[in-house]
DNA sequence: GCAATAGTTCGGCACTCTTGAACTAATGAA
DNA sequence: TTCATTAGTTCAAGAGTGCCGAACTATTGC
């Protein structure tokens, strides 16, 4: 827990990083929550119930490391944030296509109130 | 090659599947030149240089049960065509977004004219 | 200090990617 | 028909990666 969380800068994300990030369904669901909070939100809460916290933190550190989130630490918890806006200026549409063809063909997220 | 080929329905085609096919570098270019040909196109042509063909072989199945691909024996040939029009009826944006990024983040895939 | 909470790291099994070698199928020439 | 060529598939194996339980670390609060 100690090693600083490493993100890599915009022009370091690549396209395929973000989706292989993003073709693992436990990593789009956490997405989606995350998307649907519009806010930072800890591991757990955006995490699928049930999930193991090694898989957490596996799912989590390679969505940091492909740029779509970002995390710091608050004290014992870790919040993410959403890179979203800095990955739509690179590759344009890209998230929100991909989060609306998750919103059309997989059951709700969360049940959570929408993005703001 | 006398087993035939299986392409799901487009009822079968998830998100996920897609997703991961996109993934992959070498399937993404070839979906690439599938798109900028916009034609039938065997699987040689289609393929990176040099890439093995058992490689190649693994990526059209891969592509395929993806539900990306239609494949057609024709001759001693397999050629492949985009089922993107079908993909797009049922995840609409979400292939021209992945196409659109690649092409401003990723070297040109072919030299070839844009799709049609 | 001790317990609880929140994540991380490690080890191992399973699956995937890639490739060479061997094989099958269709075509064309002799 | 036979043979060679072309195009692609299947198989097996090594390298790499993903996922999970178990053990560990760090922070908070009593």
């Amino acid at each position: 827990m100690q090693r600083p969380f490493v993100h890599p800068a915009l022009e370091d994300i690549t396209l395929e990083s973000v989706l292989y990030a993003l073709a693992d369904p436990t990593r789009l669901a956490i997405i989606r929550k995350l998307a649907s909070r519009g806010c930072p939100t800890n591991c757990q809460t955006a995490a699928p119930d049930n999930l193991p916290k090694s898989t957490q933190s596996h799912h989590y550190q390679v969505l940091r490391e492909a740029g779509l989130i970002r995390s710091e630490r608050r004290g014992t918890e870790v919040v993410n944030t959403l890179r979203c806006g800095e990955i739509d200026g690179k590759f344009p549409g890209l998230v929100p296509a991909i989060m609306k063809a998750a919103s059309l063909s997989l059951p709700d997220c969360d049940g959570g109130k929408p993005a703001a």
